[in-house]
DNA sequence: AAGTGGTCTAGACCACCGC
DNA sequence: CGGTGGTCTAGACCACTTC
């Protein structure tokens, strides 16, 4: 095969690309050459084949039943699996254009709730940055984040741009994040913002955002307007 | 170890077991011991070790960090990752008492928006549902489910409980789904039902599930009342 | 330099499916 | 029965962190 010019990825990476390349010649739950068939033909182990296919499994490309064989899988949904994306790579993915109105930036003393979440002391100082998030030029969000005191000079951060962009550059990447997800009805202060009526319907997104340590690195708190704004989302069985 | 007695569970689920015990004796970010330990003291392949490991780093209980080892995570979070869960399954979880009244159950004929989402054609048959499910006795959610014609006997189907539960028993395990959620104003006939104030607002989550090989095996629009109902999940950057 | 996790190999046996 | 995926082993080398 033609992975010999590829030092810099794992090889069972490039095997993935290979099958998937194979797998989209063939129809929906045609199956694929047997695994030991592929370890041939690819000249690899039939361990780096294995890890291969168990990625693109993952990503709902091919189905493996035992027994039988490799398939390719009905590309009904597939692709757009669920990133944690911030609201930039969001927007950019819909086709819109992001832009950010900065409401406020400050450092400030955490409250309960927030220090409770960030599993830091109420008091301990904390980076509270509020935006309005545009897309396209008209309102889409408004967003209050704050960050925890963890080594991070607040006063180098841009509070125009993406945030995990700028953390991830500081080697901050975030690794997993709970949400909550509730339905609102917006207030005069909100509505005016995002230029809704007082009551609207309205997603209400909150955020822990947690390093590889399990370390909280990021709280936020998002106000998405309903008539513009959808959560799409696709839950695998597993990968949990 | 003692692991002798147990044929039935695969030895790297065992070997997890083991390094999760282990690791609840240790605090947070301590190391465990290395890999090449860990595979002398338990008597296994370095492999089985890291498979077990591997599970572990993705439920979010230890991380690693290579060239230095592997460590305990902050059990910040943790559990309930994201489990793809039905309506009772869901407020069991939440310690309430799921029931469910039946307001409508008939085959009708697919129209255009479901039979997309269902990958058929518009005018097949297909079985809809709708149900008001109640927690504790109270209304929780309005729910329309449909479900495409694949080779089940729509007669058969008891529309008062999980219909989960009856699709797992008749072999169409459900490995995906995919959903969008929206906020909404809940209408006069919504509101009625939800025993809500009309205009309040409401959690709108359209579901499409498909078995492992991608083929939709049920539609759902189930609308939540906002003050009762948030929608949790764990996002990871893995496992995707 | 020593120790760690990350990748990869070659081979083995088991469990399951279909003929 | 032969072929498939599922599990597991023993060993090797690489990349990285720590000292």
């Amino acid at each position: 095969m033609s992975m010999d010019t590829d030092t810099s990825r794992p090889k069972y990476e490039l095997v993935a690309d290979a099958i998937d390349r194979r797998a989209g010649e063939l129809n929906p739950h045609d199956a694929l050459p047997s695994e030991r068939e592929l370890m041939q033909q690819l000249n690899v182990s039939r361990m780096t084949v294995r890890r291969a296919i168990e990625q693109l499994v993952r990503r709902g490309l091919v189905y493996q039943v035992h027994g039988s064989g490799t398939f390719v899988a009905d590309p009904a949904v597939v692709t757009k699996t669920l990133h944690l994306t911030s609201f930039t790579e969001d927007m950019v993915q819909r086709g819109l254009t992001p832009t950010t109105t900065v409401l406020s930036s400050a450092t400030t003393q955490a409250t309960a709730e927030v220090a409770r979440r960030l599993g830091i002391q109420p008091g301990d100082e904390v980076f509270c940055l509020e935006r309005l998030r545009l897309a396209d030029g008209s309102p889409m969000a408004l967003e209050r984040v704050h960050l925890p005191p963890l080594g991070i000079d607040f006063a180098t951060i841009d509070p125009a741009t993406s945030l995990y962009a700028q953390m991830e550059a500081r080697g901050w990447t975030v690794e997993r994040a709970a949400q909550t997800i509730e339905a609102v009805n917006l207030d005069h202060t909100q509505a005016r913002a995002l230029d809704q009526a007082v009551g609207a319907a309205a997603l209400r997104v909150t955020r822990v955002s947690f390093n590889d340590a399990g370390q909280p690195v990021e709280h936020a708190m998002t106000i998405y307007r309903g008539d513009r704004y959808g959560y799409d989302l696709v839950i695998s069985r597993h990968a949990g």
